[in-house]
DNA sequence: GCAAATTAATGATTTATTCAAG
DNA sequence: CTTGAATAAATCATTAATTTGC
C-alpha cells in the first residue's frame, strides 16, 4: 500500500474551498453591522454533536487528517452547526498537542542537568575537517545480531 | 531514494570496548546484580536521562553519531544506568527513522474510507432537533494548514 | 439569585524544526 | 547549500466556568 500524493504534485490544499474566492475579507459596513462584524470575528464554539464527532474520530486514531477527510468531515458536521474545514484542521491540531502534553513528562530538565554536570562533551563539536565518514554513513553492522557481537577490535581510534 | 551505500563491509567498529562479543554475560552474582543480570539479558531499557540526552543530542542536530562520538554518550550516559554503544547508534537510526515517518502522514486511507461511505457516518448520526446553534456563523474564510504556513493576515500577537 | 471579576479551557496564529527536492 | 512543504510546538486571544460580592 503506498500513498503519498501529499508532496511531489501539487501541495497546495484548498481545504475549505474558501468560497470567498480572492477577497477573503470584506468588512461589510452596514447599520446593524455592529453585531455582524462582532459575530464574525467569534470563534467557532463546538456543539455537542460535533465535538463528540470529532472526539470519536480522534479515538478511533484520526490525528492528522488530510484535505480531503476535512472537507468531508466538516460538510458531515455542518449538519450539527456552523462549521468550516479550518476549525476541523484546528482541532485536530489542538487535541492532538494537547492529549500529548497532559501525557507527556517533562524530561528536558534532565537533558540539561545531565550535559551541564560532567566535563563538557566533544560530542557536539564537530572538527573543522571533513566528517569522520564523508558518506555519512557509519560502518556499523547491520543486522542487530551482529552489531551485538561484532565488537571486534578496534583500530587505533584515539591520535 | 537514498541509494544503499554499502552495507555488510566489515565494520570494525569497537563500540563498547567491552568484551561484550564472544562472551557478554558472566556477570559474578552480586546481591545487587540481580536486576543487572536481568537487564543484561532484557532489551535496553533507557532511563529518563539517557533518553532525554539522547533527544537533546539529537535536537542539537546530531543525527549520525561516530564512533568516537557514540563512545563518549555512552560513557556519559553509563553513569545513569546500563547502556552500550550498540543501543546509543540503533537508537539514532530508529530515531532518524521514526522522525522521517512521523511526517509521512500515514495510514490515512482508514480513515478515508469512513469518510467515503455514502451513508451517514455511525458517530454522526444525531436524533432530531433544531439547529443547536442560535448564534449566526463565522465568516472566516482563511485556508487553515496553507495559512498556518504561509498566510500572515490579521493577527493579534505582539512580540 | 444575579452580575462583575477571575480563572480555566480551548480555538486561532504565529513560530521553529524537519525531511525532501532542486 | 538553498528552497519548499508540512507539522508540531509555543503563543495569543476569546469564550466558558467558577468565584466573589451584593
Amino acid at each position: 500500500m503506498e500513498a503519498a500524493p501529499q508532496h511531489g504534485g501539487a501541495g497546495v490544499i484548498d481545504l475549505e474551498g474558501s468560497g470567498s474566492g480572492g477577497a477573503p475579507l470584506s468588512p461589510p459596513l452596514s447599520p446593524a453591522s455592529a453585531a455582524a462584524a462582532a459575530l464574525a470575528n467569534a470563534r467557532w464554539n463546538p456543539t455537542k454533536e460535533q465535538l463528540a464527532a470529532l472526539e470519536g474520530l480522534y479515538e478511533h486514531g484520526l490525528r492528522t487528517p488530510s484535505a480531503e477527510q476535512i472537507k468531508q468531515i466538516t460538510a458531515r458536521l455542518r449538519e450539527h452547526g456552523h462549521i468550516e474545514g479550518k476549525n476541523v484542521f484546528y482541532w485536530f491540531q489542538n487535541h492532538k498537542a494537547r492529549q500529548r502534553q497532559k501525557q507527556k513528562q517533562d524530561s528536558f530538565a534532565y537533558f540539561t542537568r545531565l550535559l551541564r554536570r560532567p566535563p563538557p562533551l566533544p560530542m557536539l563539536v564537530r572538527p573543522p575537517g571533513p566528517l569522520p565518514y564523508p558518506h555519512g554513513r557509519l560502518p556499523v553492522p547491520a543486522p542487530p545480531a551482529a552489531a551485538a557481537a561484532a565488537c571486534s577490535s578496534s583500530n587505533g581510534g584515539t591520535h
